[in-house]
DNA sequence: GGTCTGACTAGGT
DNA sequence: AACCTAGCCAGAC
């Protein structure tokens, strides 16, 4: 059987992505079930229409928020954020380790005995 | 259908 | 800590 694109399961991840929270593309991959796939989370991000997804919770690694190459986003994207409480630094990054989400991984089921 | 591109990342300097 | 490079791989042409 098909899977469903890896948009719609990239889509499904960032909606879980808490307020106030941040996660990175590659978190996002990762958890979407495409491992390595870092930059098809951005091309997925980057494609969106009218989806409810919050999509500026997803930043990069280093805790920036990444550059587009159409400009315009980052500012919108970073005042966002703010209003969710996530604060940037001097350096225009985020504290990752206080603001980076931490998903419960779901525990494998409990083998039956 | 080969090449190019890029909201990325890990690792080396 | 900033900068570079190689690896990455689905889409667009």
């Amino acid at each position: 059987m098909k899977a469903a694109s890896s948009y719609t399961r990239i889509y499904a991840v960032v909606r879980k992505i808490p307020r106030g929270r941040v996660a990175t593309y590659g978190q996002v991959a990762e958890l979407a079930g495409l491992p390595r796939q870092a930059r098809q989370v951005g091309y997925a991000l980057a494609a969106l229409g009218r989806e409810r997804v919050p999509w500026h919770r997803v930043i990069n690694a280093r805790g920036e928020i990444s550059p587009r190459s159409d400009p315009g986003p980052e500012q919108l994207q970073r005042v966002l954020l703010e209003r969710e409480g996530v604060g940037f630094d001097a350096n225009d990054r985020v504290a990752l380790a206080r603001h980076l989400w931490q998903p419960r991984l779901r525990r494998a089921r409990a083998r039956r005995r």
